[in-house]
DNA sequence: GGAACTCGCCAC
DNA sequence: AAACGTGGCGAGTTCC
């Protein structure tokens, strides 16, 4: 594509899309109903002897004197009421409509250790009903056709629906394990899984073009996660790869702080982030043998200590000032892009993406900014998506593209067949793309999983794809 | 008995 | 001055 992608460019890419992904849905994933079936069973059986135990406690039994008949330990309604109008306590957090909130985290923050069970149930719950129920469901003959929709976001991505193949369980080890070791390839196939890196991050810097944002991508020897955790946790000597401490400092600089920045988060919020959920230090516990291991013995409490930062109030100036270097020294012109990118929408009343569409109507700042990146960095995948089917039908292959998530293309593949298509998924994604798309001025990298044959998604390892030459 | 709502929680 | 983007979906609830 010589020029700038015009509306009739998106429009194609939307059509080509559409069939391409339409053909995936017709294939669909196979399901191990057997497996579901046991499952569920074992869930259910688990989730009735919690409830029954729970039931006995005295903190339940309060509870049903209230509601008599009505009683039911998974209603957050009535939850909410004992916790903050009979038992009088007070909610760390409040729902959007001013209800004192009942998630995880604020039941938690209570030490009520009824409240602990609750939440092993709802988690067996939502395994159960979200994902071994739906699959259930939705199969047929041991197929699932998860559907996925291009006209239902506001950004130009992509949905999923009937079962939502977008959404299931990767994080949590046992959830994880328990909804993907239902998914399996068809027999005597492998499940291939094939992720852009860091697609975001990388799609935003074609249209802010900071140098040292260009300088953090193209080059192999700096890291920018590991360059705000040695400036988040002051630690000179950083080294990922030394010490397994400091690489969760790592992951807690790029999930507590760098995305969250990137969506429009601020300091604040980052602060308690990084504090609660990955140094491991409440709000008022802070201080000596507090918080995580460091290298050495001590833990992240004594360091801070040590480095002058003495309560939490200081902690969150100190994440302060990081967020001021960071847009205003560290990232200014991508700083300048977003006020640039912002004040153009608020001139016209829109703004295009790189790949052709328009997006108009009402927005707040964060949705200007993101909703631009989101989609474009999409449609890199739509296109990837798009050219394997194609490139698939063309060399009438027996592989097939399954499904899609985001970043991320998902293909049946015969073993036969798996060298010759990563080949060519390496190729389009990592060559082919940037060539069709000349704003695409960074390089572009993947990264596979793959499952031995007949093997379920749950078995997934690291990949190497063939290298294009 | 269904529509529409809130809340919580899973993914990127 | 304010303060995290996009989705789908289940359970509970309310309203009609």
């Amino acid at each position: 594509m010589a020029v700038k992608p015009t509306t009739l460019d998106a429009y194609q890419l939307i059509h080509d899309g559409v069939l391409c992904l339409g053909r995936a849905e017709q294939v669909g994933i196979r399901v191990d109903v057997q497996y579901c079936e046991q499952k569920k069973e074992f869930l259910t059986k688990k989730i009735e002897r919690s409830e029954r135990l729970l039931k006995e406690t005295e903190f339940m039994r309060d509870w049903r004197r209230k509601y008599g008949a009505s009683f039911n330990m998974h209603s957050n309604q009535q939850l909410e009421d004992i916790l903050y109008n009979v038992m009088g306590l007070k909610a760390a957090k409040e729902t959007t409509s001013g209800a004192g909130s009942t998630d995880e985290d604020t039941l938690g923050q209570l030490g009520i250790p009824e409240l602990d069970s609750l939440i092993q149930v709802r988690k067996l719950k939502k395994i159960r009903d979200t994902y071994i129920d739906a699959f259930l469901r939705e199969q047929v003959n041991g197929i699932l056709h998860p559907f996925f929709n291009l006209h239902t976001t506001k950004t130009y991505r992509s949905s999923s629906n009937s079962p939502n193949f977008q959404n299931i369980p990767k994080r949590d080890k046992e959830a994880m394990k328990i909804c993907r070791r239902a998914l399996k390839p068809r027999p005597g196939n492998q499940l291939l899984e094939v992720d852009f890196s860091g697609l975001e991050v990388s799609i935003a810097a074609c249209y802010h073009k900071d140098k040292t944002m260009m300088k953090y991508l193209t080059s192999d020897h700096s890291d920018m996660h590991s360059d705000l955790a040695e400036q988040l946790f002051i630690i000179p000597d950083f080294d990922k790869v030394k010490y397994p401490e400091h690489k969760h400092l790592r992951n807690a600089s790029k999930n507590g702080f760098i995305f969250p920045q990137f969506y429009g988060d601020y300091y604040g919020n980052n602060a308690v982030s990084l504090a609660v959920q990955w140094a491991k230090l409440g709000q008022g516990a802070w201080g000596p043998g507090q918080g995580v291991a460091m290298p050495g013995g001590l833990t992240i409490g004594d360091h801070f200590l040590s480095k002058g930062i003495r309560h939490f109030d200081q902690f969150v100036q100190h994440v302060k000032a990081i967020e001021e270097d960071f847009w205003g020294k560290r990232f200014w012109e991508y700083q300048k892009w977003k006020e640039r990118w912002l004040a153009q929408y608020q001139k016209a009343g829109y703004f295009d993406l790189k790949t052709g569409f328009r997006c108009t109507g009402v927005m707040r700042k964060n949705e200007v900014i993101n909703y631009a990146v989101q989609g474009a960095a999409f449609h890199c995948l739509l296109w990837s998506f798009i050219q394997v089917d194609r490139i698939i039908t063309e060399r009438k292959m027996q592989s097939r593209l399954i499904g899609q998530i985001h970043d991320a293309l998902i293909v049946d593949v015969v073993p036969e067949e798996l060298d010759e298509l990563g080949f060519i998924i390496r190729k389009v994604t990592c060559v082919d793309l940037a060539k069709h798309w000349k704003w695409i001025i960074v390089p572009l990298d993947v990264e596979a999983d793959i499952c031995e044959v007949d093997a379920p998604w749950s078995e997934k390892h690291g990949h190497k794809l063939p290298e294009v030459v």
